[in-house]
RNA sequence: GGGCGCGUAGCUCAGCGGGAGAGCACUACGUUGACAUCGUAGGGGUCGCUGGUUCAAUCCCAGCCGCGCCCACCA
């Protein structure tokens, strides 16, 4: 017997273990049903379960769930990423509360002291998963420096660079000051900030007295000046190009030169040039072959490379100190307020430096080609279509790809330095060794480069590193490609773009056929949820409050496409209702001892209420299995909702009250009908909300795992069963109207009943009050003895044997304003449907069950209007 | 500067060429065996504004007004 309260937790615990015990999660490579692959976008293994990660993982486990029960091999691959600077960050805040520095512990002990945190605390948010009711193969988990998925990373690697995809070069990097380490751009966030732009005279070599004024919004950086750039058409500067000036503070004789870059618009029209720390700067440089004086290290302190007095100064000292000197020396010009945008590093937070490094590329460009192609043809499809666009906008405008970084956790780059400085990029240490022997005919020591691989690096293998790849395995033959990648627009550029162009270059073939990108939830104001903006709604709690069901119908039903998602607590709460509503229904069929019957046959019904829902159900399959197969879960849980709570709950389950309290064969198949109902209603459910679904079926009687159940093929109705039992349901939705609008009593509470007989349900009222409000509106709408079945109506009438004089019952008055008000009403109706059916374009042109359905509406409505009219000439009569 | 998206009931949101919808909130009435985490009924909307296309526009197009996001090297 089912307890009387729905309590979620109980059913959570119970159902999950027995689940996964059971294998139910697990894919069959050896099976010969068709596959069904998504690649779980592995979670940091820093990380904690939010509510974006809670809507990214349901979405994933709807489509588990409902491909499992369309009978396919699934496998839905977890893991968790490394997440190399995010992890290394923790780790590190960790030891500096006990005062430690990971340059003190050294590189081994560091990295050592990494893993130790990770065998702890990192499996955090794979447990959060599982409270989310995620159904994953757990036993396949994979970790992305796992030794398999590092060899591959080692061998992508290698052989990139072989194919001289990979190259190392010199060249402006992003780098971050506080993590001291070069970022890619996608790391780097510009952020729009109030400054100051400051005009500088350079004096001009030779002509004393004379100057160049420069603007810049960054004055310390002129200590790295080796240049001023000009346009070439613009006049005001045409005699000073091929001159110098001599940069103030500095003493350095830097040459004039004439560039497109230079902007006669912008500013004074003449630009000071700072080739190692600034990128535009940097190719003019390039062009006109300016020295590059770095003058930070890598803290963005002064470095020696500037003149004494400034040596040390942070960049910020350093620019209060130069605008000083400047404006003591009366080189200052002038200052204006100035709005500009500042690069600042994603995870410090801290101003990006362009500095002057070495470090690894991947020809992203390159790569790019075949990945653009793919989605151009449709070997991938974006969902929603329309982020293909900014796909495409980005994959053609691709830079080359900083790979490297300067941390200590994460892939270290396979590349070993000789003595001369040769590099030997191999799959081993031992190999770099023979290779080295090779080259310089001796055994030699080599030195292993320092660096790691950005943490996308080794995500872009994802979809095949985790199969098993560089071996054939049976797994990467049968679940390459996958099927659908599950993500939010935010990592389109970081990690699908990359897993396209990394698994295209590969494998030959593209890593998933879809891309569904579903929206991001954000807060009440559409600010993105952040745990620094303290506006982050817990999944966890919403489950503890609610249940992991209704927090994963809230998702589905918001989870339309096109637009961000702000949740509303009331939401979910609302759809823990309807998960208590079914609870409720369930004990009620227990109640009433409805079993599954596995002889039941729903093409056998004899009862027209039956047959109904019979038809109900198929019609309930069919709207669902679309919305699943379209990726519109709000369209699912919509269709789920209206049936469960309206049709099932609602109509049916009121509609057979009378049969079951009869009792005898009809009850017998209403019983049977209602299990089977209910079972399908339930079956159809589980992907959303598994734990109730599991629950009830048991409860039900039902044979095995409804998890592993076969999607419901209820046959289609074709007995005109439905049209019935609209009419019924029209007649008693009408009756009840007039009920509550007149204010019956209590006392006259109206008992309606359909009691199926062998034709029709008959509309049995219990009171004379009722009777009464019955004739003196029933004629009134709408309906009449010729539009209902047979006898229905007449057989309504038949039982009206009490009548009672209306003015007993009702106030006259407001019955009087009521009818007139919806006479009103009517002829609004009519009055619309009657322009649009004198228009001859409409009738000519609409669609023609369109127009012959306004026929019908305009003489239902006059229809309605003359019995309203009627109705109101009787009551004048009383 | 370029691109994308959104403005529909008090709130959170569906719908998207032919009769304006859901949940919550609100109002009235109703609890003697499924369910008050409930039932029945009801009130509430010129579907941001202005034009255009169309026989027909909340829906398509353009412009405008608000809001949000992404991308971009501009001194």
């Amino acid at each position: 017997m089912l307890e009387k309260t729905y309590d979620p937790k109980a059913i959570e615990e119970k159902h999950y273990p027995r689940w996964e015990e059971a294998g139910t999660f697990a894919a069959d490579v050896g099976s010969g049903a068709v596959p069904y692959t998504i690649m779980m976008p592995p979670p940091n293994v820093t990380g904690s379960l939010h509510i974006g990660h809670a809507l990214t993982f349901s979405i994933q486990d709807f489509l588990i769930r409902y491909q499992r029960k369309a009978a396919k091999d699934v496998l839905w691959q977890p893991g968790t990423d490394h997440a190399g600077i995010a992890t290394q960050m923790v780790v590190e805040r960790q030891l500096a509360e006990r005062q430690i520095n990971r340059r003190d512990l050294g590189r081994d002990a560091f990295v050592e002291k990494v893993w130790e945190w990770k065998a702890e605390s990192g499996g955090t948010i794979i447990h959060q998963l599982r409270s989310l009711g995620a159904s994953a193969d757990w036993p396949r988990e994979r970790f992305t420096m796992d030794e398999g998925l590092s060899a591959a990373v080692r061998k992508v690697f290698v052989d990139l660079h072989k194919q001289g995809l990979i190259y190392r070069d010199k060249r402006l990097v992003n780098w971050d000051p506080k993590l001291r380490t070069a970022v890619s751009d996608l790391e780097v966030q510009q952020i729009e900030q109030k400054g100051k732009i400051w005009h500088f005279r350079y004096p001009i070599e030779g002509d004393e007295g004379r100057y160049v004024v420069v603007a810049t919004t960054r004055p310390e950086t002129m200590l790295g000046d080796t240049g001023v750039a000009v346009h070439p058409e613009d006049d005001r500067y045409r005699d000073i190009v091929g001159k110098h000036v001599i940069l103030p503070l500095v003493g350095r004789r830097i040459p004039v030169v004439a560039d497109e870059y230079s902007d006669p618009e912008k500013g004074t029209g003449a630009v000071k040039m700072t080739p190692a720390h600034d990128f535009n700067d940097f190719e003019v440089g390039r062009r006109h072959s300016l020295e590059m004086i770095n003058i930070f290290d890598a803290g963005a302190r002064v470095n020696e490379n500037a003149p004494e007095p400034y040596q040390g100064l942070s960049r910020e000292d350093a620019r209060k100190k130069v605008v000083a000197d400047m404006e003591a020396l009366g080189l200052l010009e002038a200052v204006e307020d100035h709005a500009n945008v500042v690069p600042h590093g994603d995870r410090s937070g801290v101003v990006i430096e362009p500095w002057l490094t070495d470090q690894w590329y991947c020809d992203a460009a390159t790569l790019a080609k075949p990945a653009i192609e793919a989605v151009e043809t449709g070997k991938t499809v974006f969902v929603p279509k329309n982020w293909e666009n900014t796909y495409f906008e980005w994959m053609r405008n691709i830079q080359p790809w900083c790979i490297s970084r300067q941390l200590w956790w994460g892939h270290r780059i396979p590349a070993w330095y000789g003595p001369d400085g040769t590099v030997f990029v191999e799959m081993s240490d031992a190999d770099a060794k023979a290779a080295a022997e090779a080259h310089y005919g001796e055994a030699v020591d080599l030195i292993q480069d320092e660096d790691v691989l950005d943490t996308w690096f080794s995500s872009a293998l994802w979809p095949f590193s985790t199969l098993g790849w560089p071996d054939k395995t049976p797994e990467l033959d049968r679940y390459y490609p996958g099927d659908v990648l599950v993500t939010g627009f935010d990592i389109i550029f970081f990690w699908v773009a990359r897993m396209m162009m990394m698994g295209i270059h590969f494998m030959d073939e593209v890593p998933f056929k879809t891309v569904y990108i579903h929206a991001l939830v954000r807060d009440a104001k559409g600010a993105k949820m952040s745990k620094s903006k303290g506006n982050v709604m817990d999944p966890l709690d919403l489950i503890d409050k609610f249940g992991c069901d209704a927090l994963r119908f809230t998702l589905a039903a918001m989870a339309a496409q096109g637009r961000d998602i702000k949740l509303a607590e009331s939401r979910i709460e609302g759809y823990r209702n309807f998960a208590t509503k079914l609870w409720n229904a369930a004990r009620y069929a227990e109640m009433n001892g409805c079993a599954l019957d596995p002889s039941f046959d729903p093409a056998a019904c004899k009862q027209t209420v039956n047959r109904w829902i019979v038809g109900e159900v198929a019609a309930t399959a069919e709207a669902v299995s679309v919305a699943f197969e379209a990726y519109r879960f709000n369209d699912a849980a919509n269709v789920l909702y209206q049936f469960g709570w309206g049709t099932f709950c609602d109509w049916y389950l009121e509609f057979t009250k009378p049969i079951l309290a009869a009792g005898g064969e009809d009850a017998a198949e209403t019983k049977a009908a209602t299990a089977w109902a209910l079972g399908e209603l339930l079956n159809m459910l589980s992907p959303l909300m598994p734990y109730l679904a599991e629950e009830l079926w048991e409860n039900l009687g039902g044979e095995g795992m409804l998890i592993n159940r076969p999607w419901s093929k209820a046959p289609k109705d074709t007995s005109g069963a439905a049209e019935e039992m609209n009419w019924v349901v029209r007649l008693i939705t009408e009756v009840r109207s007039i009920r509550s609008e007149m204010n019956v009593p209590a006392a006259a509470k109206i008992d309606l009943r359909l009691k199926e007989a062998n034709d029709l349900s008959r509309a049995r009222l219990n009171t004379h009050e009722d009777l009464v409000l019955k004739l003196a509106r029933l004629g009134s709408i709408g309906i009449d003895d010729g539009e209902a079945p047979a006898g229905s109506v007449q057989s309504v009438l038949d039982e009206a044997t009490i009548i009672l004089p209306i003015a007993d019952v009702i106030d006259i008055s407001a019955e009087r304003d009521r009818l007139t008000k919806d006479i009103a009403k009517t002829e609004a109706e009519i009055g619309k449907i009657d322009k649009k059916l004198s228009n001859p374009g409409f009738v000519a042109k609409a669609p023609e069950e369109v127009v012959e359905e306004n026929r019908e509406r305009l003489a239902e409505e006059q229809a309605r209007r003359n019995k309203l009219a009627a109705a109101l000439d009787r009551l004048a009569a009383v």
